[in-house]
RNA sequence: ACUUACAUUCAAGUU
């Protein structure tokens, strides 16, 4: 039975939810284990519904079952399904609080993350590091670091928390001088804690500091994430040396979608049409399937280089070749493409033609 | 084997 629930989560895990419902269906027996597993794989492919239906139908519920519903509802936005949740479950505990304090912290609701987190009755790291997140992401990165500087006890998590949290809002020399701090208290770093040091010095913009910064990771005996080669490719790119960063991104092993994007954008960065055109036949060739990202370059370089036609092609191709939904800034990069060519006309049909209301 | 905290890629306009 364990090895079935495995397997459930596995399907679901790789976006494959029919097979993992089918999985379910035809499970000869289902612990409560099993369940709470479907109903992870519902909330967590966004199919809130149907996670409600299975939760509603179960027979044995647990304080899982609870916990994964008030999840599906946060990390979905949905505050008002999940505090409701979370006011019904009979067994709430500290899964349960933090789970409602990150869902405010993802909504913005700052003041209403306080408040629930001054009645947790007994935070632990997760709570605290929850309440540095919720502060950083919203650009309170005093608060934040208040908040991390009284914490009774911190982790990894609550240490990359803070860096990247410093990074992320343009507050490199924070970030490393943290970094500095972190390795004087004796915490070993992680690739998250790289990604957030690589950031900083993006942030910063110095070339020199970011060589700096790439011999001391590639020192370090851990092995080379993708992540953290992603991280400096746009490093590279973003203090201002494309030679560093196609250096990095050729040196690379293992490369996913995002380092391909990333390299796209530093060739648009440095308004290197051709370069990107061919960056973007490459990825196609290696059979790395682009996404909304991939596309959102393209039709920025198209646009900037005149390439009206073209810009027309990525955009069609997104949707008919990729199965891609467009997003905001499609139609954004279109309506520019367009006004350029002089397609006025065309641009405002496109406006009126977009399923979201126009900004 | 199931639930909670951290990370990498992103458009236009203005300057």
């Amino acid at each position: 039975l364990t090895a079935w629930t495995a397997m459930l989560t596995a399907y679901a895990q790789t976006g494959h939810l029919d097979l993992a419902r089918k999985f379910f269906d035809s499970m000869p027996k289902k612990s409560t284990i099993s369940w709470n597993a479907m109903i992870s794989a519902y909330t967590q492919n966004g199919h809130l519904r149907e996670a409600q239906e299975l939760f509603e139908k179960m027979p044995d519920k647990n304080m899982v079952s609870w916990n994964a519903m008030i999840t599906g509802y946060t990390q979905h936005g949905h505050m008002e399904e999940a505090r409701e949740m979370f006011h019904r479950t009979p067994y709430r505990d500290l899964v349960s609080w933090n789970a409602l304090l990150s869902g405010f912290s993802q909504s913005g609701l700052i003041t209403e993350a306080r408040k629930l987190f001054d009645r947790i009755p007994n935070p632990d790291v997760i709570s605290w590091t929850t309440m540095v997140t919720a502060f950083a992401s919203w650009g309170q990165l005093d608060e934040a670091r208040d908040v991390f500087d009284r914490m009774p006890v911190r982790n990894l998590v609550s240490w990359n928390a803070m860096i990247s949290g410093y990074s992320q809002n343009a507050r490199g020399h924070e970030a490393l001088q943290l970094y500095r701090t972190m390795d004087v208290e004796g915490v070993r770093p992680n690739e998250i804690t790289f990604v957030g040091v690589v950031d900083a010095c993006t942030a910063i913009g110095s070339l020199p500091l970011s060589r700096v910064i790439h011999a001391h990771i590639g020192d370090s005996s851990l092995s080379w994430d993708v992540t953290v080669g992603n991280a400096v490719v746009t490093m590279y790119a973003k203090c201002g040396s494309l030679h560093g960063a196609e250096l990095v991104f050729s040196s690379m092993v293992r490369k996913d979608t995002i380092t391909w994007n990333a390299m796209l954008a530093a060739y648009a960065q440095f308004s290197c049409h051709a370069g990107a055109v061919h960056v973007f036949h490459a990825m196609h060739v290696e059979g790395v399937p682009p996404d909304q990202v991939t596309f959102t370059i393209m039709l920025a370089v198209s646009s900037h280089s005149g390439e009206c036609k073209t810009g027309l092609t990525y955009f069609w191709s997104a949707r008919l070749d990729f199965g891609l939904p467009y997003r905001a800034d499609h139609y954004r990069c279109m309506v520019d493409l367009l006004g350029r060519a002089g397609y006025i006309r065309d641009a405002k049909d496109l406006v009126q033609s977009m399923p979201f209301e126009p900004d």
